[in-house]
DNA sequence: TTAATATTTCTAGTATTGTCGAACTGATTA
DNA sequence: TAATCAGTTCGACAATACTAGAAATATTAA
């Protein structure tokens, strides 16, 4: 198990939440259409290989050079959601998604839900 | 065209922003479990054919026997997010999931995004 | 027409969220 | 070690979102 809280138990209201915000929507899709490869740990935690680091997603979301503040605070809303991972690389923090997340969210709505429910309509 | 406001144009952050508070995330499960059949337009509007009423939905989410603002609020929400259509059946609203919201969501996971982004990583 | 039922809208209060700038931390370079 | 670079955290503020109760609307029943 890492050090870093991770977030182990994907929770969907979460994913929704964080996915509902504009700014870290782009990020999210930024980070889908990287595809950077990922090491899946023996604990099931994920981490980044290779991948954008904090401010090149900074500078393809704001236009922005320096590392704001904002986008700092809604990549831990992503991170907290569970996904997306970082970890350091030197100096700079680098970035991926969690694969495990859009496996989860592309099940959640790609499965027909269990029909039949008695104490409905 | 329908007299009433309906949200053609789906907006994915609009859907997941809705879809992000747990009582809204409930009440579309529940839709969703019902799988009540849909009737389409020519102008692709979406209407319920059958499907539970507002205080079904209630009944079911909160287990209140009457119908509360804050319920009738978060149906508003995901109506306007387009992920479930209302309709008028004599004195109650039935409810019915929007199928095309669910292909898009589906889509929107399911798909292999495009890499290969030449400004990334 | 009046009453009752089902649901929505309005108003106000509280809580949560996003943004900004400043200060802080960790890692590298001089 | 000092300076710099890359990001994060903190504190304050504005904006948005959720909740609850009261009043309003639409439909049906008496």
């Amino acid at each position: 198990m890492s050090i870093t809280l991770q977030m182990n138990q994907l929770d969907i209201t979460a994913m929704f939440k964080a996915l509902g915000d504009p700014t870290r929507l782009r990020i999210f899709e930024f980070l889908r259409a990287c595809g950077a490869p990922v090491a899946v740990e023996e604990s099931g935690d994920v981490r980044p290989l290779v991948g954008p680091t904090v401010g090149d997603i900074c500078c393809h979301v704001t236009g922005n050079e320096r590392v704001t503040s904002s986008i700092s605070f809604h990549l831990k809303e992503l991170r907290l959601a569970g996904l997306i991972t970082m970890e350091r690389r030197g100096k700079n923090m680098i970035c991926s998604v969690n694969p495990e997340a859009i496996v989860l969210l592309a099940q959640y709505f790609g499965t027909t839900p269990s029909v039949g429910n008695s104490d409905c309509c």
